[in-house]
DNA sequence: CCCGTAATTGAAAAAATTTTTCGATTGGCG
DNA sequence: CGCCAATCGAAAAATTTTTTCAATTACGGG
């Protein structure tokens, strides 16, 4: 995962510091963080590093940034999947089987092309229930 | 429109002020309106009250909040509709035809009860091809 | 292996966004 | 019509993100 993504860097020209290996570790090492869990993870980068290589690994594709209601979160970009959102605990999982896997979106319709989609399940998770 | 969101605020046990009713307006006026937008539909409303107001809709579920990137957005939440969101100049237009009408979402494998589930569809629309 | 240079970093300041506070005002019931 | 809890607005505070700029550093060329 960290060659693949410092591979990115280097072929985008970015050079491979410290400071980016320790973001991209921190997001390595859970899903769906905030800025803060995230600067927990790698308190020896500062502030404003962190937001520069969020958005550096946003344009690369490395990083999607989500924002489910509480405020922006961060995601390493690998595998197709979606999100469950439990509206008890605010708990934030994935899943990977597409519903729209073989299916055509009706957008088509309007002209519009579709490079990608995304789906949230809002509702309760197994542990709430 | 206005009809049913001032019934719910009743409902409620809230009062209706011309300032809510002005947020109502401006709200109906156009979807997915940033705090901006919103405020010069109702210059006459002060910052914090535009935003407590937000709040209250939310919580009565007249008003949906999104955010797809460009920070906060809000739209009135009537009729099941999702959203086509265009990469080159920004525009968000929506779509009723939901694709997860009649198809069960694959997470009740998880214990997972839907509540609800939006999709957004990323891409280019006629006028940007 | 060292050097030069452009890219990167970090601290401070600025800007943008959202929330809190609190005294003044007002909608709606009695 | 009058009361009073709910609401409002302005200012201040808190939070989040971006900009600035001088110091540092990764890394290709010599």
């Amino acid at each position: 995962m960290l060659a693949a993504a410092i591979g990115k860097m280097r072929g985008g020209g970015y050079k491979t510091t410290p400071q980016r290996v320790a973001v991209l570790r921190a997001l390595a090492e859970e899903q769906h963080q905030s800025l803060e869990e995230l600067r927990a993870r790698c308190p020896e980068v500062g502030l404003v590093t962190v937001y520069r290589a969020l958005d550096l690994f946003g344009e690369l594709g490395i990083v999607r940034r989500l924002d489910l209601g509480d405020g922006a979160r961060y995601e390493l970009a690998e595998g197709h999947h979606h999100h469950m959102i439990c509206e008890s605990c605010g708990d934030i999982s994935e899943f990977e089987e597409c519903p729209l896997d073989q299916k055509p979106l009706p957008v088509g319709s309007f002209g519009f092309e579709v490079h990608a989609h995304s789906i949230e399940v809002y509702g309760r998770c197994a542990g709430c229930r």
